[in-house]
DNA sequence: GTCTATAGTCGGATAGAC
DNA sequence: GTCTATCCGACTATAGAC
């Protein structure tokens, strides 16, 4: 026999289970269908939930939308974390050679490449992401905040190879266009897709990938240039 | 007093413009909401014209969604079309150095940035732009054919740099990393104006742009690599 | 915490007059 | 070609029982 105890906890539990089961569902159709197309009777539909749970745990249709997106970025962090606690562990000795320090970089693109394009990643998650980039709503400060401890290792890295601030203005435009050689991949899937004649994203694909991109970071921060 | 056909003229020149309107509203619109988001409702309202005027001159709401996709590539062709064709005449010489190419290859890719980033690029077409990529519906081939003779051009120079076919699937990837350096100032605007401490995306903001693309397209070409 | 029932709004499409 | 009127389905949110 259950105590009152249990009996609240076993609740609580299968509160916080249906909450989660919610957040992922709402990802996934808000990714897919944009927040006005989303509808949450199909939300609630496929997360085997109650219409009035959306209320219930989340204010609103609106709230739900900032919980999910705020869900998603979490998850992206936590995937990235592994690859940026040893880039700032490899990265602390100061008598790094400036090639050194070029192949760490391209090591944490390398992840960061793998992450992005990788099966973990839905296409409606980007989708999502894509969206807040260009019509940001009270999502995106979430989204911001959470990705600027990477933007920051990129900066510190990229200026100490270029010799210069990592608050620089070129070295934060590089940055960006790091960001960009990459990003791209994931953004402009379907034209990706298409010039390269492939049919899936996959392993091989990705390989192919990082690689171009290791050649193409060593080039531009070369220090001929 | 007016003929039976100048009557006539007058009414398909007021349909045309109709049509038109429809056009250039549906475009803005469906970029914001998307296209189960968007209110022919509301298309109608700002085109000042008739709710069945959508099913009259489209067919239905997304025959009204094709055709704007197809309106928006058309005009960004339009744009590019004058650089596209100077860089075709310039490249006709056989005898160019390998300099002079990169140099050409820079200036198209700065009219590129210039037409991405410029004014007469709303948001709300780049929005519509970058569903298509993630989610490609019945407008992405009409999108995609257009934009063919762009890449096309670009794979036959830097084919033509690197010492390979244009064809080559390192040349693919290559054109395809250079296109995410300078699509990423549009389609990550908000994170860029964030990190960058701009508060909008005017002339010095492209040229800022332009420069660094210039000096990293030229490291990642140039004859040591 | 979960459910049913329902209120109130807005959506796209069509019929038919002019 | 353009309009009014209308159908009917789908939407979010809420009240209130359990």
């Amino acid at each position: 026999m259950q105590t009152a105890r249990e009996i609240h906890a076993a609740v609580s539990l299968r509160g916080e289970d249906t909450r989660q089961r919610l957040l992922e569902v709402a990802l996934d159709i808000f990714g897919q269908h944009g927040f006005d197309g989303a509808s949450t009777r199909e939300i609630v539909q496929r997360a085997g939930a109650n219409l009035t749970a959306i209320p219930y745990y989340f204010g609103s249709k609106e709230g739900l939308y900032v919980a999910a997106a705020e869900y998603m970025v979490t998850d992206c962090l936590r995937r990235m974390t592994p690859a940026m606690e040893r880039t700032l562990r490899e990265v602390q000795d100061p008598r790094l050679s400036h090639s050194e320090l070029i192949h760490h970089l391209c090591d944490l693109l390398d992840d960061f490449a793998a992450v992005l394009m990788g099966p973990q990643m839905p296409d409606n998650w980007s989708v999502l992401f894509a969206r807040e980039q260009m019509q940001p709503t009270a999502a995106f400060d979430k989204i911001s905040v959470a990705f600027q401890p990477f933007t920051s290792v990129l900066q510190e890295m990229v200026g100490r190879i270029l010799g210069q601030s990592a608050d620089d203005r070129d070295t934060r435009l590089r940055v960006l266009t790091l960001f960009g050689q990459v990003l791209i991949f994931r953004t402009n899937r379907a034209t990706v897709l298409r010039l390269m004649n492939w049919q899936e994203f996959g392993e091989p694909q990705l390989r192919a990938v990082q690689i171009v991109i290791r050649k193409q970071v060593t080039a531009i921060l070369a220090k001929s240039s």
